[in-house]
DNA sequence: ATAAAAATTTAGCTATGGCTAAAAAACTGT
DNA sequence: ACAGTTTTTTAGCCATAGCTAAATTTTTAT
C-alpha cells in the first residue's frame, strides 16, 4: 500500500534528485533533514523503499528512484502542484499558505478531483510558483532558470519561478509584488554579496537581499 | 492528538446517537459495524475516548458523547458536509461520489479551508444531501422529517434530505430526479409491503420501492 | 597513515489502530 | 431458573512510522 509516508518521501527524493543543491548524491542525511524526521527513521524507510523497488539503496552512499518510485513520485507532485494552483485561483489563497495545505490535501484526493480541477484550471502546466505540474502520464521537463542573484548590473528578465521553501519568504515577496511574470531590472549591485537594487515593472525600486533573490527564478532577456 | 479515526469515531457516534434506529443506545456493535471493524477494535478505540473524555462509557452498556466529544464531532460532521456541498456545487459531483471523497477530505482542511468553501457556497445551512450543517459555534437542529414510505396514498410532499448511506441509491434517485426540493405525489401503494406509486414533479409516474422509499425524507403538505 | 569527526546503520523502544481467539458478561427462551 | 446464545471485553498479536542510544562505516584533517 502507498501510505502518505511514502508519498512523501518520495516526493522529498525526487525533488532532491532534481535539485542542483547536492552534486546528485541523495544521501539519508539529506532526506532525514528536509523531511524532518530523525536519520535513523530515514534509513528504516529508505529499506522498506528498496524492498518494494522504488529505489535503489546504496548503504552509506545514497538512493536513486527507480522508474516506479518516479511514477508515484510525479504523481504525488502533479496532485500538489494542482491543488495548490486550485487554492490560489480558485479559493483566493496567498502564495504562503497553499504549500502547508496542499501537503495534507494531496495524499487525501481521489483520481476524479484530480482530474476535476486539472479542468477548472484549463489543464495547466505551471504551477502557483511556477514549477511545472506533470502531465498525468508523469511527463514533466525542467526549464533552468538563472537566479535573480546571478544576474549582472544592468540585466533585465523575468520572474518565471520561486522557491517554496519559506512561507515568510513568499509573504515578503508577494507585499513587493515580485509575482510571476514580472518584469525585473537589476540597477545595482552592492559588493561583498550586499544587496541588489531592483527596479520592478519599470516602475518600483527595491533593494533585495542576496537569500531572496537567490529564490527567484528568471529568464534573462 | 485529535487523529483521522478519532475524529471518525467521534462522527460515527456521534449520528448514531442522534438516528432513531437504536433506541438511543450506542453499543459496542453497533458502532463496530457502522464503522466496518472487528468488535474488539470498537472497544479499544471507546476506551481510548472515554479516557481522553470525549464521551462516557459504561462496559456492556454503550456510550454518550460528553460536551467536548460533541464539539469534535460537529466540527468533522461540518466539515464533511461543506465539503460535500462543495464538491457538488463546484465541482460537478454527483450525489452519489461526494461521500466517500468527503470522508478523506474531512481530515485533511484547515480552518482556512473550511471559511473559504463556506463563503464560496454563500454559507449554506444545508449539505448536498439536505442534511443540516453544523454551524462554527457547534450549532445544529435536526428537523424531523417523514419518511416518503409513511406517506398515504393521495398524499403530496416536498423532498427535503435523502439517506447518503447506499451511492447505488443515490445515483438511482438521481437518475429519477428526486432531488431536493422536488414535489412528489403518492398515487398508489401496494400491499403487503409493496412498492408505491409516484408522481414526481406533477408529471412522470414512478414505482418506487419500500426500501428507496424509506431513505428518502419529506415534508408533507 | 591514522586518529578524530561526521554520517549512517542497527538495535530496541514507543504509540496508533487494526486483528483473532478466548474469557466473561448479558440476554433469551423454555 | 438456568442453559444456550449473543454481545462485549480481555489478552496477545501485527504493521506503520516515529524515536534514542550505541555500533559501525566513511570522510576529513593532520
Amino acid at each position: 500500500m502507498l501510505t502518505q509516508a511514502i508519498e512523501d518521501y518520495l516526493k522529498t527524493i525526487y525533488k532532491l534528485q532534481h535539485s542542483d543543491e547536492h552534486g546528485g548524491r541523495v544521501t539519508t542525511s539529506v532526506i532525514a533533514s528536509r523531511m524532518e524526521v530523525a536519520a535513523a527513521s530515514a534509513t528504516n524507510m529508505i529499506k522498506k523503499l528498496a524492498e518494494m523497488n522504488l529505489l535503489i539503496y546504496t548503504p552509506y552512499q545514497g538512493v536513486k528512484l527507480t522508474a516506479s518510485g518516479e511514477k508515484i513520485a510525479l504523481e504525488t507532485i502533479r496532485h500538489h502542484r494542482l491543488i495548490e494552483l486550485y487554492l490560489s485561483q480558485a479559493l483566493g489563497y496567498s502564495w504562503d499558505q497553499i504549500d502547508a495545505e496542499a501537503d495534507r490535501l494531496e495524499h487525501a484526493i481521489s483520481e476524479e478531483f484530480e482530474d476535476r480541477i486539472d479542468e477548472a484550471l484549463g489543464y495547466p502546466t505551471v504551477g502557483a510558483h511556477g514549477e511545472p505540474i506533470p502531465t498525468k502520464q508523469g511527463q514533466i521537463d525542467h526549464p533552468k532558470y538563472r537566479r535573480l542573484s546571478e544576474l549582472q548590473d544592468g540585466q533585465s528578465a523575468v520572474i518565471r519561478r520561486v522557491s517554496d521553501r519559506n512561507p515568510q519568504m513568499l509573504r515578503y515577496m508577494e507585499n513587493l509584488q515580485l509575482g510571476l511574470g514580472t518584469r525585473v531590472e537589476i540597477t545595482a549591485k552592492a559588493p561583498f554579496n550586499g544587496p541588489l537594487q531592483l527596479k520592478i515593472d519599470a516602475s518600483r525600486e527595491v533593494s533585495l537581499g542576496l537569500e531572496v533573490a537567490g529564490s527567484i527564478f528568471v529568464e534573462a532577456d
